[in-house]
DNA sequence: ACCTGTCAAGTCTGG
DNA sequence: CCAGACTTGACAGGT
């Protein structure tokens, strides 16, 4: 099995190179020249992406072929205070820099969208937010000219005191949404409320549009719902990635602390990642792609990888690239 | 140069 | 019904 690592958004070894620089409302709101203060926001953005594209080039330096986009490359984009505003043509050619250099390099994106796109909202506002918030990160894919294979994954969201309503209106709002969005989705379970198999199943559900998930270890960790993560459980996982062209993805971070088991720690423990890793060659799957998750982002994949050679069972292929024996 | 409280957005808990 | 916690990188304003 060949395993691909990738780290989130930022790095903590290339300086100076944030993706996500911004400016707050309030401080919008002080300037009086709206005009200026809008191409301010303009500026920024192609600061962000000139930044996204620096990343990639030192990714492409490192053999790291994974990686996730900032959601907060647009200052503003969809606050209200710049309704109206579209910072699209201005950012044309940076965007479209970015997805020809991926592409160029066989590069697999992607985006989170934060925890405020919530389709399981029984609040109207929530979910119409939520929605212009997928056709935003949607939009910035297609402005980088990616295909399908470049996905938004999202988590099932709040269960409001019912789980399985919660997951119902999840389901019926994602059917909502036109197919150019639905394509572009993955799912996956959170540390709190919904687990691996209740998120795996809310995939099986949307049957007819397929929906792969995103299978987070450590959240399965600290909210199995009691579900041992067998090959029964992945060999499903799997199958929702039938046809989609990409690997199956995961991620994987590890606890900060016993008093803290939820936070994300600064490294990734190599013996944890290892053992699933294990238990997906066991069930035949031929690549994976894992997003690391940890503080110390490329630092923690730099490190995950010196870990991963001293170990039995698998030899490493490039500076971010594995294959288990 | 460095430190601290604050930030657009949601949900959950506890009072 | 409302305040605070949760969580995170970066701003903003202070020293």
């Amino acid at each position: 099995m060949i395993v691909r690592f990738g780290y989130v958004a930022m790095s903590t070894i290339v300086e100076n190179a944030s993706p996500s620089r911004t400016m707050t409302a309030t401080n919008f709101q002080k300037l009086d020249d709206r005009e200026a203060a809008v191409r301010r926001l303009e500026r920024i953005a192609e600061e962000n992406l000139r930044n996204t594209l620096r990343l990639l080039r030192h990714n492409r330096a490192h053999d790291v072929h994974l990686y996730r986009l900032s959601s907060k490359l647009i200052p503003l984009l969809s606050h209200e205070l710049l309704s109206g505003w579209d910072p699209f043509p201005v950012l044309e050619q940076p965007f479209r820099d970015i997805g020809d250099y991926a592409k160029e390099h066989g590069m697999r994106l992607s985006f989170h969208p934060d925890h405020f796109t919530v389709l399981s909202s029984p609040r109207e506002e929530v979910l119409r937010n939520s929605y212009l918030d997928l056709d935003i990160h949607v939009r910035m894919l297609e402005e980088m000219g990616l295909d399908e294979r470049a996905k938004c994954n999202i988590h099932i969201g709040g269960a409001y005191g019912n789980k399985e309503t919660a997951a119902a209106r999840f389901v019926d709002s994602f059917k909502r949404m036109t197919p150019r969005i639905q394509r572009r989705m993955t799912l996956e379970n959170d540390d709190k409320t919904f687990t691996a198999r209740e998120t795996l199943e809310v995939c099986e559900q949307l049957g007819d549009v397929p929906v792969p998930m995103v299978l987070d270890i450590h959240h399965h960790q600290v909210n199995t719902g009691g579900d041992l993560l067998d090959e029964e459980l992945w060999t499903r996982i799997c199958r929702t990635w039938a046809n989609q062209r990409i690997p199956p993805k995961i991620h994987a971070s590890s606890p900060k602390s016993e008093k803290d088991p939820r936070g994300h720690a600064d490294y990734v423990n190599a013996d944890q990642v290892l053992t699933f890793l294990q238990l997906a060659s066991q069930t035949g799957t031929p690549k994976l792609d894992v997003m690391l998750e940890a503080k110390m982002k490329d630092g923690a994949l730099f490190r995950l990888m010196d870990d991963l050679r001293q170990k039995e069972g698998l030899r490493l292929l490039d500076q971010a690239t594995v294959e288990i024996l």
